[in-house]
DNA sequence: CGCCGCTGCTCATACGTATGAGCACATCTG
DNA sequence: CAGATGTGCTCATACGTATGAGCAGCGGCG
């Protein structure tokens, strides 16, 4: 039996002692520090051997309480996170950010601790930030808490946020869909399809999102010298009976919608108006499209599980350079081909 | 603004100075040692206005690296947790796990990390076993590494597996579903229904859950004094045809099948004989079943979000009790009722 | 008055690690 | 042979927190 103490795990020290060497030394040997280390074989071997008959173990918060490092990324979601594993929105994004931090030699603290009963996830709990276990962390979730958002960032923790979040007093560096970019594209291939005549169909909501692609559009539109008479783009929102008559009165061969729900409600309207997609008027959407829908729409796709990866990267890079002034990222969206897209009507003339 | 330090979170001592006590006050007036702390109303506010002036937030390693305790519970899969979490396998543990994790105020750490980039995970990563940041850990995953497990065990961790698993010279404490108990149960359900004459199915592999339904079956058949003629059990495994003539030609009513797999493949050997089931011969199934099988078997099911909620509670457990010897911990399967089981052919005449 | 016991703190230390500074000795250089 | 350079370590300290020991002041009691 070796001398260790009861129940106790070793600590360099102990190692230190049966080396018959000092505890600097053996912390030399461990991290493998060869420039500065002037270490000799010899001593190393015994160190080493120490290390091997005590089972020794560095001890993870010694380390980060020392190095301020941990390889740690923390996850915090402001919703549980497992009940919704199974809907594409976390898992992907999980599965992204899983991935990254195997390849990257980084674990996960999934943060599951709540304040209060209610469900709602607080990253401060009686005060205590949390997160500041990990060195860094993802947030993501529905129904995010821009206070604590505001308050992580005037702390200086490192952190991203998975989709745009914007607090009034702070820069809160997100990972974000393209939208803008999806826009653009969208219209251009409208555009390639010969269309000229555009309208634009807006949720009744303001979002960040929503903005970005309302920005993309109008970008897209302006540069290709399009004409877009599309009502609720100049303000009036939603879609209303009144709204579809115009459209077609107004002869405008394509539509870009803000999401699926508006789309598909536009589809009825115009199959009972005898219009037909995308025969008369092409309909995209800005969106990411699902299974079951009532057409294969023409859209985007988030890229969820790269935004996971990404997000993992840019945590990792504002470890890496503190400095830095956080930004935000934007990450392409591919535009995936449906049948809600033709040859613009009058084009065929 | 106050005299913080820049760029460094601040500490007890940055609040002491504020408030005009010592670092140890502040300490005290945090852990609401309310017995032994003796500080008074007034100095108590002024403290906690400081804290909350500074923004002052406990440091997670210090506390830890001073306690010994984390509030942290690790899960270690030795597989990729996301690629495989809507399968229901990890899925629904990981659900028990979290919500349990989430009612006791721990957090989780979900350890990625692998040694090799073989995908296998290992505890051990050169030397460090990472778990140790975790107070305690919840293993699970199918190719559990029986080596790590029983250095774990040696160095006196506190986990429990998922799941049995077996190590000679150690003591792995586990949280197992009562394959026994079900076995049991099924038998006496079958008996209930007047099955006299048992015939058990086997799988050809040699696992520690197959054991555990083995010993139920062959304890329930003797308790209840039934004839258990079948060939399978007597050593030869697998489903042979011979299996099934011999089965039909002995005039067994009750089946019990290790697996799905088994029994279904016995239901095809049985319908070409012209034996129908449940009329002429009652099947039941030692497994969880699952949407689409050629029967509504009748079966088990095994309680992986509760089994996922006791794993964490055993943690607990240990954690609050480290002297106590490790037990493994049986969790009862429920019976689900199928179709695949009627009233004895015999007792009906 | 002398002492006890209580209150309201402070002091000092330990937890385990990493690292800059420095020391003793050896070897090389001029 | 003095001095420079290099080697192989050790010493001391800092990281932030929790806590047992202890100290000063005060009221009360005999």
């Amino acid at each position: 039996m070796t001398p260790k103490r009861r129940g106790q795990a070793p600590r360099q020290s102990d190692v230190a002692r049966l080396a018959g060497v000092s505890q600097s030394a053996v912390s030399r040997v461990i991290s493998g520090d060869v420039d500065s280390a002037r270490i000799p074989e010899e001593t190393r071997r015994r160190v080493l051997a120490a290390i091997k008959e005590l089972g020794y173990v560095p001890n993870a918060s010694a380390r980060n309480l020392r190095n301020k490092r941990n390889r740690l990324i923390g996850v915090h979601t402001f919703e549980a996170v497992f009940p919704h594993a199974r809907d594409d929105f976390y898992f992907e994004f999980l599965l992204g950010i899983e991935e990254r931090a195997e390849q990257t030699g980084f674990d996960l603290v999934m943060f599951t601790s709540t304040g209060a009963g209610d469900g709602r996830r607080r990253v401060y709990r009686d005060g205590t930030n949390r997160l500041n276990l990990a060195d860094g962390s993802v947030l993501l979730g529905v129904s995010t808490d821009r206070a604590e958002l505001a308050r992580l960032w005037a702390d200086g923790y490192p952190f991203v946020h998975i989709g745009r979040r914007e607090v009034p007093g702070a820069e809160i560096p997100c990972v974000i869909p393209d939208y803008r970019g999806a826009a653009i594209g969208i219209v251009d291939k409208l555009a390639g399809h010969g269309h000229r005549r555009f309208a634009y169909l807006r949720e009744p909501m303001e979002m960040e999102p929503y903005a970005d692609r309302r920005d993309g559009y109008r970008e897209a539109v302006e540069r290709l010298g399009l004409s877009d008479r599309s009502p609720g783009f100049r303000g009036e929102s939603g879609l209303t009976g009144d709204w579809i008559d115009e459209l077609v009165r107004g002869g405008e061969t394509a539509v870009v919608a803000e999401s699926v729900r508006l789309a598909e409600h536009l589809l009825g309207g115009l199959r009972e108006r005898g219009v037909r997609v995308p025969e008369d008027v092409s309909v995209a959407v800005l969106e990411a499209t699902w299974e079951g829908t009532s057409a294969r729409w023409d859209s985007l796709e988030i890229p969820r599980v790269a935004i996971g990866r990404i997000a993992v990267d840019r945590v990792i890079d504002m470890l890496d350079h503190p400095d830095q002034p956080p930004e935000s990222l934007l990450v392409p969206c591919p535009i995936v081909p449906g049948t809600t897209i033709a040859t613009a009507r009058d084009e065929r003339l």
